[in-house]
DNA sequence: AGCGCCTACATACGTGGCGTATGTCTTAAC
DNA sequence: GTTAAGACATACGCCACGTATGTAGGCGCT
């Protein structure tokens, strides 16, 4: 009756967090198609059998796995967006966050190439917003404060959004990613200056 | 030295433009994972053995596939700034074609979803990044003209392409699309109006 | 004109990866 | 202690890709 001996539960989500390390690492490195499931399972030291109870299937794990990412980047934008001195500077450094966070070559490859490709728009998905969701509260605020002109939030967190993950990829496939990084974060500064009441 | 080669070209034409037809239109619709090179081979009447003749692999194909798409794509914005009465408005319009353009099933699916996933930034290859160069070259010529402010023309048209392409993901998946359609493209409207000078 | 070669495809074959069906062992319940 | 259920492993079949090989017909050369 009491499981004094071996907690039974964590052995369960040890194994459930080793297949979602596993495939993390192996979708953000070699990527999603060319990921074997006999290979990064058994990197784990285990098989296909407990990934498909665990996950369902392959899409199941990346479904997972974009689920982690997501909430780990949300939180990392809202304590950019915390630490800030003002709203608006701390709505600039969010989005200047944001497009280093897709420089990453792990999340520029699963949450914006593999994901999409795989699942289709992840942004419809209600529990995979996070970070679309944070700019947009930010926006919110910034509104509300009276700093920016009338916007829709929605759609100004998406064209971001958008924005800052394509150019990601472009910077990370230049040349001189430190220097492009350097002209994109300064465009983007510039065309958010033109969201702001005068 | 190098021979020449006329062997019935316009077979040889005939059949390449039949493989190309066939992958796109496998790849638009169902996607590229999903495609079998056997099924749509064999829709073309032909077999996986022209293909791999003449596009090398699969993922030749959808090299190919994207190269003929994007020149069309080009081809319609250099139409629509063409055909607009100041380069202000052209340059708008040619955003709101994009991302019209971008709701087009085949051009998202292929163009948006699966190419950057399977070749990587496609933006990258110098042969198909006609949309990229086009809306720049609106950009450089609205600057010389004293229309917009001073701004970084590559990093914005780049910008503006990843706004728009994610724009329109989202329209896309949107429950009315029509309503999103028109949000987005007045926010970008609004975006856009930052750029100009007052 | 005829011979042979090379191009443009088709056919055949092997491999690997995915999903499912089935098996086994452990734990919890009674 | 027997049984049910969960957690995972093993086994099997299928499909798709890439390559290696086969073949028919035009083209150059004489």
């Amino acid at each position: 009756m009491n499981r004094m001996i071996k907690p039974r539960p964590e052995m369960i989500a040890e194994t459930r967090a080793k297949l979602l390390a596993a495939g993390r690492h192996a979708f953000g490195t070699v990527g999603y198609a060319e990921s074997s499931m006999d290979d990064f399972t058994a990197a784990a030291g285990l098989t296909r059998g407990a990934l498909y109870h665990h996950f369902g299937d392959k899409k199941g794990l990346l479904q997972a796995v974009i689920r982690e990412i997501d909430a780990e980047m949300t939180e990392r934008l809202h304590k950019v967006s915390d630490g800030a001195p003002t709203r608006w500077q701390g709505f600039v450094d969010e989005c200047a966050t944001y497009i280093e966070m897709a420089l990453e070559p792990e999340i520029q490859r699963i949450m914006f190439r593999d994901g999409p490709a795989v699942l289709g728009d992840i942004s419809q998905w209600p529990t995979t917003n996070g970070c679309v969701a944070a700019l947009k509260q930010s926006l919110s605020e910034l509104k509300q404060d009276g700093v920016i002109i009338d916007i829709d939030e929605e759609v100004t967190a998406r064209l971001i959004n958008g924005a800052s993950s394509n150019a990601a990829l472009w910077i990370a496939n230049s040349e001189n990613p430190q220097q492009t990084s350097k002209r994109a974060v300064q465009g983007f500064r510039t065309l958010l200056e033109g969201l702001r009441l005068k």
